[in-house]
DNA sequence: GGACTTCGTGCCATAATATGAAACATTGCA
DNA sequence: TGCAATGTTTCATATTATGGCACGAAGTCC
């Protein structure tokens, strides 16, 4: 829905922005110079920008290594983030409901980038790997919820990176893969995906609709492989379909 | 701790984070005009680093109005700030243990700008005015985790603003009252307010130190007026101040 | 139904702004 | 003690951001 065209005048807002993207979970702690060489900066205009953003309290520093992290003005942007979308408030109810009456762990996902962001997650009756995820981010090509923003976001292809790389032996890694498939999920209203995330874990999405017809987010249900066959998914999948057509306000 | 020199080279940075700030609970939703004009900048260049910020998923727009919000990337920087700080993470057992044990409700909050924000929260037994409060901000001047900050944090005091507004009539608007309750506040160890912040809810407060005696956080456990005297007050100050220290590193 | 306002967007000359090489100050390591 | 790596500051340069202006579209008021 919302293509990022390639801006041009705000090269220094971008670097910054760009600079808080480089942390991770992985590495939530990074030095000036590392900042610099992954971000491809000169190390003048990194620390520029850093210290910019340090008296904005969007980048913090541990005090006792000088090493730069994320600050809590990040925090409270992020927070009145998710407060300001009324999406996760208005979803929050269908999810329990679904986790409820499936028994498994369903999520509310967008889009960020080239991978899916975890809004909300309720967890099942069964306690398998339900786990407080959210704001976890997972590949697009190998998420249920990715698949179904393929099909149904329109120029959200281009969101897929060049490279697909595997994250388990069944991940879809050929875009040709995904245009065949697309066809399917289209007309079932559903897309899913069985051990591409994780060895074990199937999960069955759809998207959830604007009053324009645009692609909000994604909705998904997902639990062990065992207990989703082929018969369980297009039940679990037929449920969502019909949750996500309430979701609708045009309904 | 963390003072905010003002930094030179990065106006189109620094400019792009004040864009993002202006949005709050109350304007989840801004026109370019609106933005323009809130934040003083030409409507040329507000529309050029919103476009910017955009492309990097910072900012959503309403598809239907044409309206600008903040977008799923901030979430995603959000959780990925929250993640990150282990001060959460090593805090939450505490603030269940000081919840479960004085039956009010526990927070841990650090301040952002002139402000205090709620970075997590343990609700306690009586369910009175417990609600999903985390990422909520109020007055530095009128909570008792701000007033820890105040007199524990050296160069805190600039934070705070010129004018202090009243929250509640017994809310302290003069900077020189503070100087006066600095001292009580060090000596006894915890800060306290009572119907400062809202009428018939008390707190007391103090500051979670890090290996290095710098200030991280602040804790606070507040309830009703009622149940708040001054034998309690000080009771639940003390049972602050040993849970504060034994989230000290050295010790 | 036409004149007017307000909105978002594109263009472009100007100079203010951000840039990066180099040098400096500190600290940790050998 | 010397070496290497760090974060930090300075400064001349031109790249980059700026904002006035103008355009098209959508909404509003007579």
């Amino acid at each position: 829905m919302n293509d990022a065209r390639p801006p041009q005048g705000a090269q220094a807002a971008l670097r910054a922005v760009r600079l808080l993207k480089r942390f991770s979970i992985e590495r939530p702690e990074m030095s000036l110079a590392e900042l610099s060489k992954a971000s491809g900066l000169n190390k003048t205009t990194t620390h520029r920008l850093l210290r910019a953003l340090q008296s904005e309290a969007l980048i913090d520093r541990n005090p006792a290594t000088g090493a730069y992290c994320l600050g809590a003005g990040l925090m409270a942007l992020g927070v009145q983030a998710l407060a300001s979308s009324d999406l996760r408030r208005r979803v929050r109810p269908v999810l329990r409901a679904l986790a409820r009456d499936s028994g498994e762990t369903a999520t509310l996902e967008v889009p960020v980038e080239d991978s899916m962001l975890i809004l909300d997650e309720v967890a099942g009756r069964h306690v398998v790997g339900a786990a407080g995820n959210i704001g976890t981010r997972w590949p697009i090509h190998a998420t249920s919820t990715g698949k179904a923003y393929l099909a149904f976001d329109d120029g959200c292809l281009e969101r897929l990176p060049d490279k697909l790389s595997p994250v388990t032996p069944k991940t879809m890694t050929q875009r040709e893969d995904f245009q065949a498939q697309i066809v399917d999920i289209r007309r079932r209203g559903f897309a899913m995906t069985v051990d591409e995330l994780e060895d074990g874990f199937a999960a069955v999405a759809t998207v959830i609709r604007g009053p324009l017809g645009e692609v909000q987010g994604a909705l998904s249900i997902g639990g062990p492989t065992q207990r989703m066959d082929a018969a369980r998914r297009a039940e679990l999948g037929s449920v969502l379909c019909h949750a996500a057509t309430r979701l609708n306000p045009r309904f």
